[in-house]
DNA sequence: GCCAACGTTGGC
DNA sequence: GCCAACGTTGGC
């Protein structure tokens, strides 16, 4: 199963907004790229993503789960663009920061390390698994 | 607040 | 179809 990672400014939209709306979820609105909206289409039902702080903490703060697929953005009359919905699953026990990321062997090619710009990004599996242990979730 | 990186737009 | 200009993102 392919794992995700989501971007989102906290003063915008944090990971405490979206915990607040719970099972329900809410949808990623507003990605204006085509490689992140291509990311999204991409993602099914049941994937798991990581949320991201940018800006304001640089940090990875929680896991979310894809709950519906890729269907139009409701943000914009463009037909180009559309957006999945996602749901908070749990936060990590320790947040892993941008630092510590560039830091750990392993993720050197992760797009968040490399390719700063993209707001929806693949994770590999070898990613996912140094991210959870470093936010001190068991794989 | 600055600026580098990168994506998009539009003139040719 | 190339590329310069411009806009945006996001780390610092």
């Amino acid at each position: 199963m392919p794992f995700w990672l989501f971007k989102s400014e906290p003063d915008v939209f944090g990971w405490a907004e979206q915990a607040a709306k719970g099972e329900a979820g809410e949808e990623w609105t507003g990605v204006r790229n085509y490689q992140a909206r291509n990311n999204m289409r991409a993602m099914r039902c049941g994937d798991l993503g990581f949320f991201y702080h940018s800006n304001i903490g640089k940090e990875i703060v929680g896991i979310v789960e894809v709950i519906r697929e890729s269907a139009p953005d409701s943000t914009t009359d463009d037909p180009r663009w559309d957006c999945v919905m996602v749901k908070a699953v749990r936060p990590l026990p320790r947040p892993v920061s941008l630092d510590r990321c560039k830091l750990e062997p392993g993720l050197e090619q992760m797009a968040l390390v490399k390719n700063t710009r993209l707001s929806v990004q693949p994770v590999s599996d070898a990613e996912w698994q140094i991210v959870c242990r470093l936010g001190g979730l068991e794989g």
